[in-house]
DNA sequence: TTTATCCCTATTTTT
DNA sequence: TAGGGATAAA
């Protein structure tokens, strides 16, 4: 943005090239305020500056400043930007992280308190959705359950549910209506039983169990509250029950706290975040002065017409416009291609036109999608062609298989109670072979018996431990004997070496203790790129070169389970195109923005159309999502759609999503098959801007098609009797008749290998030729 | 206990 | 389609 505003006299330079309503944010310093920035609004800059000016303009230490952002991408960029405003060593103290984090470092700065109340060693692990997840299954095995009828998955986000709001199994217990409910229970009791046992803590408990230690000893609170004198909270629309109740607490004292939101932008939900929480804030604090930020410096006027209009649907909104003083801008394209293939090289293609044309960079290009399945068929499109791309939300570098087994010996020389670790170097690392359930139980009772961590159950097998032991070493039957002593040699020599070695050495400890390469045995690609990735954690260690060694570990370690995807994305994209979910979006901008797969049942997902006749919720929070992805755009937005999709590993039709049919039809430039199965289906106002349009406008505007003659808009084929076909849903198969319709479409008779005969309307066949 | 093979079901989004 | 889990065989 490049608006001047006029300095008043006096004025720091903190305030030049704001707003005035910006100007307010930032120096309304004292008590509670409620700004509402709609996207592209400047609520970043909003943010740096005002911690800048707290600390330059009122003399506040910056350890007295608390900003919680959503990301510790966004956390690190503010930090960035706070140092260039006032200089690095300005800003030394101040405490800038996600929720996650400051929970973390609440719980790892009160070591005493979280033993006493909390029932946690101070090396306890953050176990991440993986390690949650084998946690459910056992939790649910323990409860008596059946995996298969019981869903571990779902018993999770149960559990996840009710910590969320703070509650406990026994106080879940006391409100279960139903039988399903007491299931929840059961599990989530077993769940908490393991966590504990395994000196873990998971993500929810990162936010709860902070606020369990402060209701345990009210000093600790005190302390903080008298610390942080001012507390920013971004993304405020996101937050949920506990993070609300963390923020309040820590608030209490001072009351200087500042919170930015968009309602529109509430996208998470199904993470119980509550958007009651800025929707109440005024009545939480009745003294709050509000500060609307509506324009938008963003996008051009097209983009944020679109945007402004696909939001206006929803019901559950305060009614407010967004504007801007941009430039038109481009028309939005819309794009209809006949499979999920298509649609990826259709981008592709464009792409490439867009940079050869000088009018963005890769790195200025982004491709949006709901589900993090889509990626699949882009990333394939991309590495077959010459750009460069990154992956954001998809699977991520920490959670493939060979870096989680080389992170769970990590895990598990830093905590040797984390059960679900040691399992994991049984299951998957050569030194556990012949080491089963059976040998494993034997190893878990020695443990419950002795009060010891599990890997303790092995080390006590080595003739040092024995030695010094003052417990029986466990006694282990026939076969899981001799892997039993190889488990406990193996960690005897690390144990050692784990305070003295540096990660990258210890990891090279690891590779050669555990003769982990010998369960690379072929020399497929695949097994050459997991290496790879074997190789490149160990680069990712050396980063803690540095480091103290018996610091450096868990500093690690804490690093690698609170990262998001995002966060690992470095700043000038490296020359490469982003392909991101819609929800890692949220925050980030792009002169050129694609938005792939905006269908029904994908963008809205099928689930909120489902639920949309009884709860209208999850259906505005599509439409939310959805207008996040136009908001990330700067100058040109793409919107796509597949005609036929892949999924259950079977083609279904797409249909246009309907927020689509909410864009202003002159802001749009469609090209969108015409077919008599679309046309007769329930009106879409996209169709309305078609006729004629796409031939008039295209020659007038820089984005003239070159002609992709297999893309859009798709030609039919001149089926022949005779003609050899294939049919993405039936196969192959041979015309054996066509009949001229009225309307000028073809039928035509076909006989398939494998499904016999079809008749077809020769527009919507959607088949190859073969011969 | 390990390995191979088959069958079944599931897909939303993430700290 | 794919990945997980169950089943059978060695």
């Amino acid at each position: 943005m490049d608006t001047i505003f006029p300095m008043t006299e006096l004025q720091s330079p903190l305030l030049t090239g704001l707003n005035p309503d910006q100007q307010r944010a930032v120096t309304t310093t004292e008590g509670p305020v409620l700004v509402v920035a709609g996207p592209g609004s400047g609520k970043t800059r909003v943010l740096t500056h005002r911690i800048g000016y707290l600390i330059q303009e009122r003399n506040v230490s910056p350890d007295q400043i608390l900003a919680v952002t959503f990301t510790n991408k966004a956390a690190r960029e503010m930090r960035e930007r706070i140092d260039r405003l006032i200089g690095e060593e300005a800003t030394d103290g101040l405490v800038m992280g996600t929720f996650h984090s400051l929970g973390v470092r609440m719980l790892r700065e009160n070591p005493y308190g979280v033993a006493t109340h909390l029932d946690l060693q101070r090396n306890f692990v953050i176990y991440d959705g993986g390690d949650q997840m084998e946690l459910a299954k056992t939790a649910v095995k323990n409860a008596g359950l059946d995996p298969k009828q019981v869903a571990p998955r779902r018993m999770l986000s149960r559990i996840s549910a009710a910590k969320s709001v703070l509650m406990t199994a026994n106080e879940l217990a006391d409100e279960a209506e139903s039988y399903d409910d007491e299931v929840v229970v059961r599990v989530y009791k077993e769940y908490e039983k393991l966590l504990r046992a395994a000196n873990a803590v998971d993500f929810d408990d990162l936010l709860g169990l902070p606020i369990r230690l402060f209701d345990a000893d009210p000093a600790i609170l005190e302390r903080y509250q008298q610390r942080f004198r001012y507390i920013l909270v971004d993304e405020y629309q996101d937050t949920n029950r506990v993070q609300y109740v963390m923020i309040s607490a820590l608030a209490d004292q001072h009351r200087n706290l500042f919170v930015v939101g968009d309602p529109d932008q509430s996208i998470y939900g199904w993470r119980q975040a509550d958007i009651r929480n800025i929707l109440d804030f005024r009545n939480d604090y009745p003294d709050t002065t509000q500060i609307n930020l509506e324009i938008n410096y963003r996008s051009t006027q097209r983009i944020v017409q679109a945007a402004d209009r696909v939001i206006q649907e929803n019901e559950q909104r305060i009614d407010r416009k967004i504007r801007t003083i941009n430039e038109e801008g481009e028309l939005i394209q819309l794009r209809e291609l006949a499979d999920q293939q298509h649609e990826a090289q259709f981008i592709v293609s464009e792409i490439r036109r867009i940079q050869a044309r000088g009018i963005a960079r890769p790195e200025d290009i982004a491709v949006m999608y709901r589900t993090t399945a889509q990626s699949r068929v882009l990333e394939e499109a991309f590495r077959t062609s010459e750009f460069r791309y990154r992956i954001v939300g998809g699977v991520r570098f920490y959670e493939r298989k060979e870096v989680r087994d080389i992170l769970a010996v990590l895990r598990l020389l830093y905590n040797p109670s984390d059960n679900v670790s040691l399992q994991r170097v049984i299951d998957n690392f050569p030194i556990g072979r012949g080491f089963g359930p059976k040998a494993m139980e034997t190893a878990s009772d020695w443990a419950t018996e002795h009060s010891r961590p599990t890997l303790e159950a092995f080390l006590a097998l080595t003739p040092s431990v024995a030695a010094k032991s003052d417990v029986p070493a466990p006694v282990f039957s026939g076969v899981g004997r001799t892997a039993a002593s190889r488990i406990g040699t193996t960690f005897s020599i690390l144990m050692e070496r784990k305070n003295t070695l540096s990660l990258a050495e210890l990891f090279d400890s690891i590779v050669e203790v555990t003769d982990y390469r010998a369960s690379f045995d072929g020399d497929s690609e695949e097994e050459l790129q997991r290496w790879a990735n074997v190789q490149e954690l160990r680069n990712d260690l050396e980063r803690y070169d540095h480091v103290d060694p018996e610091e450096a570990l868990p500093a690690y370690l804490e690093q690698v389970a609170l990262i998001a995807d995002v966060d690992s994305m470095d700043e000038d994209g490296g020359g490469s195109v982003t392909l991101i979910t819609l929800h890692s979006a949220k925050g980030l901008e792009f002169p050129v923005v694609f938005i792939a797969g905006a269908e029904e049942g994908l963008l809205p997902i099928s689930r909120a159309v489902e639920a949309e006749a009884f709860d209208p919720l999850p259906m505005e929070e599509e439409r939310r999502l959805f207008y996040v992805g136009i908001t990330r755009a700067e100058k040109i937005l793409y919107i796509t759609f597949a005609a036929n999709r892949m999924s259950y590993g079977q083609f279904r039709d797409g249909v246009v999503s309907r927020f689509v049919g909410n864009i202003p039809a002159e802001a749009m430039r469609s090209s969108v098959r015409e077919s008599p199965r679309r046309a007769s289906s329930r009106g879409r106002s996209y169709e309305k801007a078609t006729p004629g349009s796409f031939a008039s406008k295209v020659s007038s505007s820089w984005s003239m098609p070159e002609p992709t003659p297999k893309l859009v808009p798709e030609p039919i084929p001149d089926y022949q009797v005779g003609n050899k076909v294939f049919h993405p849903k039936f196969g192959e198969g041979q015309i054996n008749e066509i009949v001229e319709r009225r309307d000028g479409d073809k039928e035509l008779g076909v006989l398939f290998a494998r499904h016999g005969a079809k008749r077809l309307i020769a527009s919507m066949a959607k088949m190859d030729i073969l011969s």
